[in-house]
DNA sequence: CTGAAAGCGCTTACAG
DNA sequence: CTGAAAGCGCTTACAG
């Protein structure tokens, strides 16, 4: 490459050490000098190495984020978020996709630590979550997002998913729906776990019949949409109210729709967790459980730049994000 | 944080350089010294400071890359050929967005430059790529993807948009196929241009009438694929064989669909360029253009490590994927 | 096969 | 306000 602060150093007729203040806007430095070195630094075309800066600083403005897939918008959206509040504030971000593997998570830590990154964002891929123990060995700050994980204490940024599902489920209820039926994510999923548990408790909470037939799993993934839904809508008496458990689900769920309206009750209604692009294209009535995408991702951002800034105050945080309701209405 | 290759040196009992050596897999060291270090690397849970090492060594194993939009899944898919590809050969990956600006685009190969990045995969925002040019003066090795770009040469990975818009065309008119529309992205965007080419030249070539009312062009997002999709089907005559440009404008106009069925022709016909989750949703017969979206990333990032590995062949070398065509019959 | 030493490009007390 | 100098944690010729 080329042109280190030396050169400028040269140039300018200065020491490397005013050149270092000048590029830092430390503000004990004359104007006059200021003014060459400056001059200097843009001729000669010098950019800051920030490798050697940050070796000496220990800081290297960069903070890492582990996701479970990096081709999933939620997540995306998430990382948008995060990366939103970074940029305002000077740092940047390394993505890492643990492809839904545990062991890969691992991998991924360790090399985000390597690279001496100031915090660790992560997504965990599965449930258990004591690999992550050695961020906290490295003494570098984290923060769970979406998901809490077992064996792992820290900050976290998600939403209430029992309580939000509970309290639609309550309103369809008491709207007078009835004959429910829901399509979840494997109850490994923590997310997953606490939608069902919203469901169940509203279920019996105005112990409305359900027929067992009618609950069925899947791993959160679009195929498994269509298929739990095939298999739903082509059973006997199909479900007239379903809870969808996830955005991808859901539009697996809305795929078998296109194909086979006419096997759909008329009076069918979907409600599902997420509300994104296609959440509202099923073409029958419904509702989605609205989580703060990209808020989830700013708050997981300021969180994790308040520690790295040595704010250690209310440790570990868990910080719950409203979600909010939002009906589709068929024209 | 603590541990380094010192505390690993003096407890081992061997010069750091020995300790540099093991954790490098020198060959030239006895197996027993081997040993004894790295038993004392795993004790201490000594990690390497790639930092340091990148300072040092005049490489950072990280390649940066930019995108238009971080949330957008056509450009994260290529994210993730990308980064397998990079992960197998040891290297990662900064993403950063430029979020369809110039202007922040240049901004994100600066700081990338900053991070001393080894290379740049950069998914263009604008025509325009002038900018670009300090990625050369750096020296830094840089691959296009997906858009070419005016006033900056550089490798580059894509695919033919013209030509397989052209032959899906063809197929399409030869297929008996008529009263064609087209709803385009603006033609400042390298692909919407190219793709409106392949189309006009197929209509031209086999002197099709062409309704002029019947071609318009949006921003490649979905609300505008809505709004075109609405205005195309409430026109006098609607078309009956649409070529929709991309991906995003495709669901846009499957959502107007959902919303209003009644209003569609029962002869319509979709063709849209890429082929992802929704592209089959329609519930109208069409035709995907798929482009290998993996595979761009992936040969992205094997052309852009070649580069840095030093080959300097046939430069600037544009590659064009071979795209394919995917039918989508309804049920 | 191993070590002493220089040096990567910065920052930052410490002096003055 | 500015400079000389040490040092961040590594790697790598150069010797031996």
């Amino acid at each position: 490459m080329g042109v280190t602060i030396k050169d400028v150093a040269r140039e300018a007729g200065v020491s490397t050490a005013t050149v270092s203040r000048v590029i830092n806007n430390d503000n004990r430095i004359t104007p006059a000098t200021r003014q060459r070195v400056l001059r200097v630094v843009s001729r000669l075309n010098y950019k800051v190495n920030t490798i050697a800066r940050s070796l000496k600083s220990k800081r290297s403005l960069t903070v890492g984020m582990v996701v479970p897939e990096i081709d999933n918008v939620f997540f995306m959206r998430v990382a948008r978020g995060v990366e939103d509040h970074l940029g305002e504030k000077g740092y940047s971000m390394i993505v890492v996709n643990a492809r839904e593997s545990r062991l890969r998570e691992e991998g991924a830590v360790e090399l985000l630590l390597e690279k001496q990154v100031d915090g660790i964002i992560v997504v965990p891929s599965e449930r258990d979550g004591s690999h992550l123990k050695m961020i906290h060995d490295a003494q570098a700050p984290v923060v769970l997002v979406d998901r809490l994980v077992e064996g792992f204490q820290s900050d976290a940024v998600l939403v209430d998913n029992e309580e939000a599902t509970f309290h639609a489920m309550m309103d369809l209820i008491d709207a007078g729906r009835r004959n429910f039926g829901f399509i979840g994510g494997f109850r490994e999923i923590f997310t997953a776990e606490e939608r069902y548990r919203g469901f169940r408790r509203a279920i019996e909470e105005r112990n409305v019949p359900l027929n067992p037939d009618h609950v069925c799993f899947g791993d959160y993934h679009m195929e498994s949409g269509y298929d739990l839904m095939k298999r739903l809508m082509e059973s006997r008496v199909p479900p007239e109210t379903l809870m969808v458990a996830n955005y991808f689900m859901h539009i697996g769920a809305i795929r078998y729709l296109s194909f086979y309206r006419h096997r759909v009750p008329p009076s069918l209604f979907i409600a599902t967790f997420d509300n994104m692009e296609f959440s509202s294209v099923s073409g029958v009535p419904g509702l989605s459980i609205a989580q703060p995408i990209d808020e989830i991702g700013r708050q997981a951002a300021a969180m994790l730049l308040r520690r790295i800034e040595g704010d250690s105050s209310e440790w570990p945080r868990i910080q719950r994000l409203p979600t909010n309701i939002i009906s589709h209405d068929t024209a």
